[in-house]
DNA sequence: GATGAATGAGGTTTCATTCAT
DNA sequence: AATGAATGAAACCTCATTCAT
C-alpha cells in the first residue's frame, strides 16, 4: 500500500470519525442545538478540525442524508427484476425496514433537510449529488409500481404518485412513532405499525383483494 | 358585562392578534429564522409586550399547534356517530382536507414542535393541553375503525394503530410533497397525491375489496 | 420638544458615545486589532448595543470617515470666492490645518478606508455619500487652482491633478510624520514640516516666484 | 565551494523563494486578510516550512520592507556626489520612478508597516535593521538637499525636513492615486501626477524661479 | 529539513429576553 | 399595560502556529 492510498485511507477514516459523532449529537439534539463544538467533543476533535473535512455546518449535516440515501438507493436497486411484482413490492418493503435499522433517524433528517433552507446553501455538487440520488431511488421504486400495473396485479394509478405514496406512509409512519416516543417516553410500536400500514397500502395496491373469500 | 370581563375579553384579543401574526411568520420562515422581532413587527406590537402574553417564543409556538388542534379535534367529534363506518371514513378523509385547508403547514409545525426538544421545554400546564388534546383526537378517529372492525367491514387490526397509520399517511403525504415542492419549486400535487393515498388506504381497510368483481 | 424629538435627539447622542469611542480604539489600535468588544467596553456598552446603531464593524469605521468628510467640505465650501487665488489657497491650507485638528488620524483612517476592500463591503447609500462627498471637496479645491491658472497666477496644470497633488502632500506628510512618531516616540515635527512643505507647494504653483528677487 | 556554503547559498534560495510569494500575495490581496496557507500554496511549500526560515507572518512582512528599503538605499548611494545639486535632485526623482516601478506597492507596504503594531513585535535585530536603513536613506536625501542649500540653490529650510517632504510627497501621490484607482477601477493617473507633483516640488525648491521670465 | 494535519483562541454577529420608563 | 432600547450569552468559523512523522 503507497504512502498516498494510506493517507486516503486515513482522511476517510477521520471523515467517519466525525460523521459518527454528528449522527449521534444531532440525532439527540436537532440541527439547531446542536453546536459544532459539541461534535467536535464528541469526535474527540477540535473545531477547527472539523472544517478540514466538512465546509460548514450544513454541510456536515446534509453528509449525513447522503449516506443514507446511497444506502437507500442501493438497496432499491438490488431488487431482483425477475420476481413477480408481488415479490418485489415484498422486498421493497424488507429494504425499508432495512433502512430503518441502517439509521433509525433517517428519515427525520431527510425531512429536516429538505424542509429547510439548508438544501439551498450547500455547495451545488453536493446539492446535486442528493437530489440525484433522491430521484433515483424514487424511480426505482416507481418502477415497480409500474410493472404491477402493466401485469394487471396492481390498480392503475400514476406510478410516480405511488412511490411517493409509499415513501410517506414509510416515512410518515416512523416520524409519527418516533414523535410519540419522545413525548411519552412509551413503549416502542414502531415496527408493529409500520407493518400494519404496509400490509394496508399492499391490500390498497392489488387489484384483487386477498380477503374477499374469507 | 362587567370590566373584569371586558379586560378578559381584551386580552383574548390580543393574544389572537399575536397567534396570527406569528403563523404568518413562523409559516413563511420556519421556527428558527423567525425573530421575535418579526413577529412583533407583524403583530404592531413591540416585543416586549409579546411577552405579556406568551412566556416565550416556544410557549407561543406551540400555542400555535393548540388552536390547530382544537379544530381537528373539533371537525372529528363532529363526525356523525349514527352513520355506518364507511361514511364516517369518508367523512373523516374530508375533515383532513379541512383541516390541512385550515392551516396549511399546519403538520409540518406539528412535526417540528414534536420532534423537537420543544415540548420538554413547556409550562407543565400547556403541554398537558396539547398532549390531552392530541389523544382525544386520536382516540376519536379510532373509535371509528372500532366500529368498522365491529361490523367487520374493516380488517381487525388495532383501532389505535389504523388511527396512527391514517394520521401517518396523511400528514407524511403532506411533508413530502411539500418538501418536494420547496426544492423543485414544482407544481403542486399535494391534493392528487393525498386522495389517491387516502383511497389506498380505505382499499387496504376494506374487508372485502371493491374491485374483486371487474 | 415633543417626545418623538428627544428620542431623536436620544439616539444620535448614543452614536456620537460609540462614534467617539470608535475613534479612540481604532486610533490606538488599527482597524483589524480593534474588537468590538473593545468598542463596546469604551463606549460603556454591550457590543449588541453597537449593531442597533451600526450595521456591522466596517459601516462604523466608515462613518468615522464620513464625519471628517463632512468637515472637510464644510470647511472648503466656506473658503470665500470673491478672494484672489492667492488668499484662496492660504484659506485652504489653514482650512487642512484645521481638518486635522479635528481628527489627527484622520487621514490615516481615510487611506486605510480606501485602500482596503472595506469601501467595497458598504451599504450601498453609505458609500455613496462617501464617494460624493469626497469627490465634492476634490472639485472645490481644484476650482481654486483653476481660477488661479485662468489669472495667470497659478502653473497652467490640469486642476484636478494639482488638487490630487495638494491633498497628497497634506496627508502623505501626516501620515509620515505620524509613523515616525509611532516608531521613535520622538517629539512632534508634523506642524512645521506641514508648513513646509505647503510652502513649497505654494512656490511651486506660483507663476512668478516671490523669491527672485533676493 | 564547502558543503557549510552551500547549505547556506541553499537557505538564501529558498528565503527568496517565500519572499517572491509573499510579495506576490500580500500585493493582491493585503496582509490581513493573506493567510500563511495562501503563501505557502504559492511558494509550492507546505505551511510548516515557512517558520522554518520566518519567525511568524509579521517577520515575514516585514522582511518584504526591508528589500524594498535596500534597494532605496542602494539607488540613493548611488547618486554622484560631483553632479551639481539639480541634477542630483533629478537623478534621485528618477531613483523614484524606478522604486516604484521595482516594487509598486512598496509604499502601501511601507505605510502600513509602519502606522501598524506590527514594527513593535519584531525581532529587535530585524526592527533595528529596518530602522537603521530608513535613516540612512532619509539622510543621503537629506545630504542633497543640504548641498543645494549650501551652493544657494536651494530654498534655506531645514534639510530633513526637506527630505521628509520629498518623501511624503511621492508616497502621498502614490498612495492617493492607487486608492482612487481600486475605488473607481479607472485609468491610472499615477505617472503624470507624480512627475506633476515633482515638478512643483522642484519649482519651490529652487531659490530662483524658472518661471520668472517667461 | 520538510511536511501538513491538527489545534484552539478569538472575533463578529444575532436575538431571546428584560426592565426602566 | 405597553414600550423598545439594551443586554450578553452563545454560536460559527478562521487561521497563525505547532509538532509528530
Amino acid at each position: 500500500m503507497g504512502i498516498r492510498e494510506r493517507k486516503e485511507r486515513e482522511k476517510d477514516r477521520r471523515r467517519q470519525q466525525i460523521i459518527v459523532a454528528a449522527k449521534r449529537i444531532f440525532t439527540a439534539k436537532g440541527f439547531q442545538k446542536t453546536t459544532m463544538e459539541d461534535i467536535a467533543r464528541e469526535a474527540e476533535l477540535s473545531p477547527g478540525t472539523i472544517y478540514l473535512y466538512f465546509k460548514n455546518k450544513e454541510e456536515l449535516y446534509a453528509s449525513l442524508t447522503l449516506r443514507i440515501l446511497q444506502y437507500i438507493l442501493m438497496r432499491v436497486e438490488h431488487i431482483e427484476d425477475d420476481l413477480d411484482p408481488e415479490a418485489r413490492l415484498k422486498s421493497l418493503m424488507e429494504a425499508m425496514f432495512d433502512v430503518y435499522a441502517f439509521d433509525p433517524l433517517v428519515v427525520i433528517n431527510m425531512f429536516h433537510l429538505q424542509s429547510s433552507e439548508i438544501l439551498k446553501n450547500l455547495s451545488p455538487e453536493l446539492r446535486e449529488e442528493i437530489e440525484t440520488m433522491s430521484r433515483k431511488a424514487l424511480s426505482e421504486i416507481a418502477a415497480i409500481f409500474s410493472s404491477g400495473i402493466a401485469e394487471g396485479v396492481f390498480v392503475n394509478r400514476n406510478p410516480m404518485a405511488l412511490a411517493d405514496i409509499f415513501w410517506s406512509t414509510f416515512s410518515g409512519v416512523i416520524l409519527w412513532e418516533e414523535s410519540k416516543r419522545l413525548i411519552d417516553n412509551t413503549k416502542d410500536f414502531l415496527r408493529p405499525t409500520l407493518e400494519t400500514a404496509f400490509e394496508l397500502f399492499a391490500r390498497g395496491l392489488m387489484r384483487r383483494s386477498q380477503d374477499n373469500a374469507s
